[in-house]
DNA sequence: CAACCGCGTGATAGCGCTGTCAATATCGCT
DNA sequence: AGCGATATTGACAGCGCTATCACGCGGTTG
């Protein structure tokens, strides 16, 4: 009974102490931290540990301590860009940490999500990074249940679990929307795919501009459950072109569907800005290259990314956390898709931020 | 002495089997394999289970069985797209699975390689995935001590360390070019950036091609070290078009690269494709939608994510795994922006594995 | 000069689960 | 009825590490 005895050529703490002399107490200490070693034996067993080739064992160091240094991250899409920036920044900070990641893809579904969340738990993980603000109750409880830092990323909403990082999908709508009424459009259609969340709020964002300047017309929103793509970016524009004829501006819930909008534009020798102007939302890369070069809205996914990374290392850290919700606001960069001169307005940038004026 | 006697509210594999009237190692049988354990008792469980709201805690799991179902991945960029498709396979074949994914980005650096390697030991993987074949000679022992299942991605080559899923990236280039010299281009450039390994042995398969075709120029290729963008396509194309005026065809490096020469060809009235041919590399979701659409070298990596996972899993699990490297080939898509009246070859597509053609 | 402090170190006793083997129950067959 | 074979179940002893407390020691304090 019981279980076979040790192999031979295992090299555990144990063995690392043996040869360096010491107890196995004291190398354990050495690898959390080797301050607390006193010099001479902490070269005693930094040499001993290099000849054994030891490697701590993370599950053993887990179930004594009862915590463990991984940071669970919640995104909805592999996909889309957005994230990998958003990632990048989280991948960053955590960079040379102690802790590592656990990255799990909700599909844009919150039974996905609860689901995912529950593997977590199993994890006990130090801390979490979930996206957006709609999670079930469900989702919650289990959150409660992780009983650790938790950070919501991409945007703000009123009713945080814990810390929060993002800004206003409604306010950035509305003031790339602005920008165009600004601009003189009057026609100003909305293209959007998948309509998560977000890209719901944008739509809001959209609604209240036109509407606030009595423009408002549903004929001039199309929009399509499926996921966005720069192809789908031109079919919505032909749909929309269907709708609304006499259409001069499009707003785009993202720039892959504007950069196929302005593709359908050549193909069909619609003149940008002149007979219509465009503006995408994100502002990736390409929008600054393409010809004319494109308008959009700037958000900063990176900094996202890694803020919230630093935030949740401060919270498990024990350090006070100075911001729990940190609006990281929006800019409007326009570019030559949507500069017209038939416009009055001066053309001042439009930014936002939580603090100051609305956008 | 000791520790702390355990805390009452906790929920352990013990207090499962109690409330159930079962021995504990019962209940650990019953998540591991429920058809191991009585219908009866099968059903006690699960309620006592449910009505305790009992997790598994998976460090102490790993501990005392001395494995793990976590497969580490490691991949070189976060940012660039073709690594998102890739995940988005990986994602996709270990969801549901009981293996959990830890990825972790080389940001192309061999040592960060091995550093990750490092840190991975510590988890005891169950596998391993791996881009690429230029692990350094240090990575490939921390692998060999890893002791599992690994799959290199990407790329095909002599010496495997296990198993390897990819395509030829010489034949690949190879064939790119030949399609272009088939529609009778000759002063065909080569724009490349970043210039990591996968790139350099494109730039191999387009020097191969060139002077198996007697047209090759060193003047010809423009390449730069920093990362690829859009913007980076136009300005290489710039470079290029300095050092060749005569140029008639490009081929790109990557889809981004493809997307900002076509952006300054249109910048500069440059006619695509009667005046220069495009082709890129990697056939993007927005090649096809680009006006005119652009010519790109297709790769399956999703599917190269997806079998790399099963793969793994296959040989995780003992199951015999049929063939231990797999070349997914590739297919040149001829599009507008290199279709040219001029050629008398008549347009057959071009596609490549290793059975079979060369390409 | 006893009391006290803090540092570095060690002994002990688990953390929550599973591998191993033994024990028992159930079944088919001669 | 009796036997071995097969399914179920349980007891035991760790897996490799760390929390906790105890202890020795030099130095400080009242």
């Amino acid at each position: 009974m019981g279980r076979k005895r040790i192999e031979p050529g295992k090299v555990r703490l144990t063995e690392v102490a043996a040869l360096a002399g010491v107890s196995p107490i004291t190398v354990s200490r050495f690898f959390r931290n080797p301050a607390t070693v006193s010099a001479g034996r902490r070269t005693r067993i930094e040499s001993a540990a290099k000849e054994l080739g030891y490697v701590p064992n993370l599950a053993a160091r887990a179930l004594a301590s009862q915590r463990t240094e991984v940071i669970g991250v919640l995104i909805p899409s592999l996909t889309n860009n957005v994230f990998s920036d958003v990632l990048r920044g989280i991948y960053d900070a955590f960079e040379g940490s102690r802790y590592s990641i656990q990255l799990a893809n909700t599909r844009y579904s919150v039974l996905q999500e609860e689901r995912l969340l529950r593997l977590f738990l199993m994890q006990k993980p130090a801390g979490l990074i979930v996206t957006g603000l709609d999670q079930t109750a469900e989702s919650r409880s289990i959150i409660q249940a992780a009983d650790c830092p938790v950070v919501q990323i991409m945007e703000l909403g009123a009713d945080p679990i814990d810390m929060m990082i993002g800004f206003s999908h409604v306010d950035a709508c509305f003031a790339a929307i602005s920008h165009l009424l600004a601009q003189g459009c009057r026609r100003i259609g909305f293209i959007g795919a998948r309509m998560d969340p977000r890209v719901q709020r944008r739509l809001q964002g959209y609604q209240n501009a036109m509407k606030e300047a009595g423009l408002f017309d549903p004929r001039l929103i199309v929009t399509a459950p499926v996921p966005t793509s720069t192809t789908m970016g031109g079919s919505l524009f032909s749909d929309l072109l269907m709708k609304a004829p006499d259409l001069d501006a499009v707003f785009c819930a993202n720039d892959d569907l504007a950069l196929g909008v302005l593709f359908e534009c050549q193909r069909r020798h619609i003149a940008v800005p002149e007979q219509v102007a465009i503006v995408g939302f994100n502002d990736m890369e390409f929008m600054a290259a393409a010809v004319p070069t494109l308008t959009s809205v700037r958000t900063n996914r990176y900094e996202m990314g890694r803020r919230a990374a630093t935030m949740i290392m401060d919270a498990v850290e024990g350090r006070p956390v100075a911001e729990r919700v940190v609006d990281l606001g929006f800019e409007v960069i326009e570019r030559q898709s949507s500069t017209l001169q038939r416009a009055a307005a001066s053309p001042q940038p439009a930014s936002g931020r939580a603090s100051g004026t609305k956008w």
